[in-house]
DNA sequence: CCATAAAAGCAGAACGGTTCTGTTTTTACA
DNA sequence: TGTAAAAACAGAACCGTTCTGCTTTTATGG
């Protein structure tokens, strides 16, 4: 039994290396991305500097573009955490009101990190996309939240998803993030303001 | 003067023969995409069958996939027009929402040709993710047409395009599409159902 | 009619992300 | 300790896309 002792929780040598390697090519890639930009650093030079093959590197990834977004899922996590664990008896649009808003917040005021990653995406269109995609993919997740978590039927729980996360993704491409999002709740709680 | 008479509109020859390349590489490409799938046809291979370089296909279309959406422009003039010329002093969300039902409706009742192509398109992921991303280009210049024919500021009339867009790409994406554009627009005009 | 320049097209190589093939190493477990 | 599954490997192959350098076609004005 070594010192370093093994939680229960830790899973066994396989899983470990498994996700050393994974890590080991992440880390590779951003640092690699960060330095010289996206398009110019191969996928080969990646394996090269993660001491691993190009076929490792598609057996952990599913794209170039998702070594950048590595942790994507614990943000997700977060969001449906928010919504379904949100104050009893409180509507979810108040909960997804405040993570949105929370989460636009944080893109503009991160730390030096977290802006220079930033940028890299926003600067690279194929990022970009990519994690609209991202987002796009993750109301599923999200409408299953609110339906669970509410008496909201489904067919309205991705309606609403679909309304609040493109609203969202309007007021990241907006200098004015803020004045998109108040429009956007205003809009799905008492409708459009007229226009004639 | 020749006897087949050029009408003062029919542009010279350079442009016509340029034209009538850009039909012959899209028309190849539908037919072999129709035939044996989106996947299994190669650029070479359709560069082949019309008849022209490789680099020539590119010089028309920016990607393998617009190769299927040649005449998407044609849609989206149609929604423009759609919203410029309503009715004097009707509001946009009744053009908007006559336009968008119209065009689900033609989705499911359109003639044998078009359920083919429909059938391709939704059958590819490839394809199906391009129309949509079509769609969401599209949104500006909704949302420019909408502004500039209404007291909307362009803010609003951004998300307003936003919110449509999204609404009808999920519908079309569900089985019963008037139920989720109905709640769309219901959403739209009255803010969202009370949910808790 | 001709000279000339721009536009369009061409052949084929090169590029880069991704997949495939066949093999070897590592880990788990009985 | 033997065995089977998982993980990783080297390197070729695949295919959409771009690049290079060239030829052909069209438009135009002297």
């Amino acid at each position: 039994m070594p010192s370093t002792s093994q939680r229960p929780s830790t899973p066994g040598r396989r899983e470990r290396k498994k996700a050393e390697t994974r890590a080991a090519i992440a880390n590779a890639a951003l640092e690699l991305f960060l330095e010289r930009g996206f398009e110019d650093v191969g996928i080969r030079e990646i394996a090269g500097h993660a001491d691993v093959a190009v076929a490792t590197v598609f057996a952990h990834f599913p794209s170039k573009e998702a070594l950048v977004f590595d942790d994507d899922a614990a943000v997700v996590a977060s969001l449906v955490t928010a919504v379904v664990e949100r104050p009893a008896g409180s509507p979810v649009l108040d909960a997804l009101e405040h993570w949105f808003r929370t989460s636009a917040r944080n893109r503009r005021h991160g730390d030096q990190e977290f802006t220079r990653f930033r940028d890299l995406v926003d600067r690279t269109p194929a990022l970009h996309d990519y994690w609209q995609g991202l987002w796009r993919n993750h109301r599923t997740t999200l409408a299953h939240a609110v339906a669970d978590s509410s008496d909201t039927d489904l067919a309205r729980a991705e309606l609403l998803a679909t309304l609040v996360v493109e609203g969202y993704l309007l007021a990241t491409e907006h200098d004015d993030t803020t004045a998109t999002l108040d429009l956007l709740f205003r809009t799905l709680r008492g409708g459009l303001p007229a226009a004639g």
